[in-house]
DNA sequence: TCGCTTAGCTAATGCCATTAGCCTCCTGGC
DNA sequence: GCCAGGAGGCTAATGGCATTAGCTAAGCGA
C-alpha cells in the first residue's frame, strides 16, 4: 500500500491531461483513478467529487487560456492584437480539446482564483477593444461579440460542425477580418 | 398491462419536452420512461438506446429550428432577413433549452431527414448572404461566421456566461448590427 | 518511540443503460 | 368467430459509475 503521493493539484492536472486524451465528456473518476493507479474512492481524499473536479478543472483551464491570450496580446494593439488573441484562443482550444470545454463552465463564486482567471480573460478583451476606441457599455457588447464569435467557431469546429478541415483555417481568418471591420466601425453599428 | 400506445415519434417528442424541462444533460432514459408511465426497458422497443434517442432528438430539433428560421426569413432580405433569422434562432434556443443543445449534435449520415434539415438551415444562411451579394467560397466563410456568432452567443447565454439578463438583449442587437456591417463590407474584409 | 493524522483500501448502496427472456394484447387471415 | 403470431409491454440480471462508511497502515511530530 505504498503511498501514491497524490494531492489536489496532481489530481486536477492528471484530470486535465486525461480529458485532453479521451474527451471531456468521457472524463470519469473511474478512468482518472485508474490512470493514477489508485482505487476510485481514494480520489475523494483530494477532491469532493466529480462535480468539484470539473469545477477545479475549469479554473485550471480558464487560467491557462487567459495566460495564453495575455501573452498573445502583449505588445500588440488594434487588428494585430485581435488576430493574435483570436488565434491563441483557437490554438488553445485545439491543443486542449478536453480542457477547453471544461473552461466554459461557469466559475464557482466561492473560488477567488477561478473568478480572477475569468476576469483576466475578459479584461484582455476589454484592453483589445480599447485599441479600437471602444469602451463603456459598447465594450460590454463588443466583448460579448468577440467571445461569442470565437467560442462559437471553436465549438462548432470541435464538434465537427464544419466541413473540410482545410477550409476552416481560411474561414477563421475571415472571421477575424470581419470582427476587425465590425470593431472599427462599432460606434456606427450602435445606430443600426 | 394496458398498452401505453407508444411509438418512436411519441417517444422522441416526449424526450424533447422533457429535455426542455429538465435540461439536455439531465435527459435520461429512466426519467423519460417514468414520464411516459412505462418501465425503462420498454423504451427499447421504440429506440435503439440512449445514443439513438439523442440522434433522433437532434434531427427533430434541427428540423424545427430550420423551420422557424425559414419562416423568419420569408419575404425579407438584407439586414431585415439577417435580423429576423438571428432573432428567430435565439428565440428557439431560449424557448427550447433542452432541444437546442441536442440540435448541435452532428447529423447521422444514415438519416436522410436529419441531413436534409441541417442543409435546410445552412441554405437559409446562404440565401440570406445572397442578399448581401456574398456567394461562392466567401459565402462558406460568411455562413460559418454567422453560425459561430449566433450559436456562440446563445450557448454562452444559456450557460450563464454573461452578466445581467437585461443587457443581453442589447448585446444581441449589437451583434446583429455588427454582423450586418461585416457582411455589407465582406469583399473588402477578404483583403484584411 | 509512540500516537495521531491522513492517504490509501474494501464493502455497500444507488442510479443508469443495456440485454435476455417472458407474457399478453391486438390484429389479420381463414 | 377463432386462433396464430407479431409487437409492445414486463421482470430479472449484468455491468459501469459515483458516492459514503468504515477500516488500516504509513509517516510525521512531539
Amino acid at each position: 500500500m505504498a503511498r501514491a503521493g497524490l494531492n489536489p493539484q496532481v489530481v486536477v492536472r492528471a484530470a486535465a491531461q486525461l480529458a485532453d486524451e479521451v474527451g471531456y465528456e468521457k472524463l470519469t473518476l473511474a478512468a482518472l483513478a485508474s490512470r493514477l493507479g489508485v482505487a476510485l474512492p481514494s480520489l475523494y481524499k483530494h477532491v469532493r467529487g466529480a462535480d468539484a473536479l470539473a469545477q477545479k478543472l475549469s479554473a485550471l483551464a480558464i487560467a491557462e487560456l487567459a495566460d495564453e491570450m495575455m501573452t498573445a496580446a502583449a505588445g500588440r494593439s488594434g487588428g494585430d492584437a485581435l488576430r493574435a488573441v483570436a488565434v491563441a484562443y483557437r490554438s488553445y482550444a485545439r491543443r486542449h480539446p478536453g480542457r477547453y470545454p471544461a473552461s466554459q463552465r461557469v466559475p464557482d463564486p466561492a473560488d477567488p482564483e477561478h473568478l480572477a482567471a475569468g476576469e483576466r480573460a475578459v479584461g484582455i478583451a476589454y484592453a483589445m477593444l480599447q485599441g479600437y476606441g471602444i469602451d463603456g457599455d459598447a465594450a460590454v457588447d463588443a466583448a460579448r461579440m468577440f467571445r461569442a464569435a470565437v467560442h462559437g467557431f471553436v465549438a462548432l469546429e470541435a464538434t465537427g460542425g464544419f466541413g473540410l478541415p482545410r477550409e476552416v483555417d481560411r474561414s477563421f481568418a475571415q472571421l477575424i477580418a470581419a470582427l476587425d471591420v465590425a470593431f472599427r466601425s462599432w460606434p456606427s453599428a450602435v445606430a443600426g
